[in-house]
DNA sequence: TACAATTGTGTACCAATTACACCTTTAATA
DNA sequence: TATTAAAGGTGTAATTGGTACACAATTGTA
């Protein structure tokens, strides 16, 4: 928990270098052993997660805030990242506020303000990323996304709007590639287009098609280990997966 | 061109009753005798055209701001409108800015502030619209989108981006619906979706196509009046065509 | 060495899309 | 009133793409 002082101090700075009304929120998608991860944070005072999140310096382009909260929240740059969506409801953080309002005279705190929050959805190499917590929070962690822990404010509206957004993009953006090791193996990328869409695909259509695509390098190795026959490693070719994104890779799943 | 006492009223009341640094920018699009529309707005001192916008209340959601904005350019209520892309380069209005920049302290005038803008696209009726200028601008009017006039600002890229989404939103809303009159011909449908999707279809596959989503009732009427054969009227069936647009309208154009 | 589990490959079938041909209707005109 | 040009309406064959399977191959383990 936050002394008053703390408070002021951080009201103070924030007051100076952000933005005033306006908020960023990021959906951070990892994926690990078949399962993909939502980054969250668990603040101090309440037995529920938030999404990361921050402000915009008085002349900072919005996209080089969400990089470098994310930065700050994992230690990685250059992360994929794309805003997808506004939200905009004047009382989208009325709980949150209640929290601190006490504590500093309404007119001076800058939290106590309404904010509207540029979404933003950012696809992570799980093994590199160091989840690390922020000052309003003691805890920051991978979630299974399906098993969620309760959220805060929209939070869980925001996750929802992210997610569904991944799977209409799934066509048109370098998902699997910014997602996935470099190395894998096609059942583990099987596993990440089911999670996105939420169903299951056939095996062999499933590799046949990805084939197709012509996106894919096949690498000589197998992955060795599991008590069966042993899959081919695959990577992306980036140059053709680029190429056949441009024009939104053919067909529905 | 705007008195500095009219400036200063409007900067009084600006800071007043919005948000700081928020804008909305709006793409509005009608559909007129074959040809693609947008509202453009020519400001009092330049040569170059504006997309209709506005601020967001301190409590107003900011659908409802977009709303309000396009209700006072077009008189119309109940805009279909989507938010598309936030612009949040802090240099974006620079060159608007530095129109008016001399007429007030630097420190006091609303207008010379960095602007982050939502950007919305709106679906009008082309014959119910009626575009009115706002105290910035002498003029309000449809430019067709195959011949438009140089642009102020970022809009030229806010109006692309618009375009872009329309593109890739064909099958997920009801994009046919909000830009066509009540009844029409499927020609004249097929020339919304060609000047969408710019490029050409074939006329008789367009055609089973559409019919075969089963969103059009067929009319009686035909539309007489040019020299040829008679086209059928038809219209949407609104239920239809909603409940197929949730799934997405199947395969690509 | 046989077995269970999983991956790799092939094929027949069905649905959707494409590329056409041909007929019908309208208004202008001879 | 018959003819014609231009456009709309309908049908079909060929192709493509997606789906549903069957079956063979490979791995570590019992």
């Amino acid at each position: 928990m936050l002394t008053k002082e703390q408070l002021e101090t951080l009201w103070a700075e924030a007051d100076e270098i952000y933005l005033n009304n306006i908020s960023i929120d990021c959906v951070v998608f990892g994926f690990h052993e078949g399962v993909m991860k939502v980054l969250m944070l668990k603040s101090n005072n309440e037995d529920a997660w938030l999404l990361p999140g921050g402000f915009v310096r008085k002349l900072e382009p919005i996209d080089v805030s969400a990089n470098r909260i994310l930065k700050e929240r994992t230690g990685l740059d250059e992360i994929f990242l794309k805003q997808f969506h506004v939200f905009g409801d004047p009382d989208r953080t009325k709980l949150h506020n209640e929290m601190y309002r006490d504590m500093l005279p309404a007119k001076k705190n800058f939290f106590d303000r309404r904010f509207i929050s540029i979404g933003y959805y950012a696809l992570v190499d799980f093994v590199n990323a160091n989840p690390t917590p922020d000052v309003f929070s003691e805890v920051c962690t991978w979630q299974d996304i399906n098993d969620l822990p309760p959220f805060q404010l929209d939070h869980e509206l925001i996750f929802k709007t992210a997610l569904d957004t991944l799977r209409l993009q799934l066509n048109y953006q370098p998902i699997g590639y910014n997602l996935m090791p470099r190395e894998f193996t096609m059942p583990e990328l099987q596993k990440l287009y089911e999670t996105i869409l939420g169903k299951k695909l056939d095996r062999r259509n499933f590799q046949r098609r990805m084939l197709g695509f012509g996106i894919l390098n096949k690498l000589e190795e197998t992955r060795k280990g599991g008590a069966h026959k042993a899959p081919y490693l695959y990577e992306f070719n980036l140059e053709h997966y680029q190429a056949a994104l441009d024009g939104g890779l053919s067909g529905g799943w």
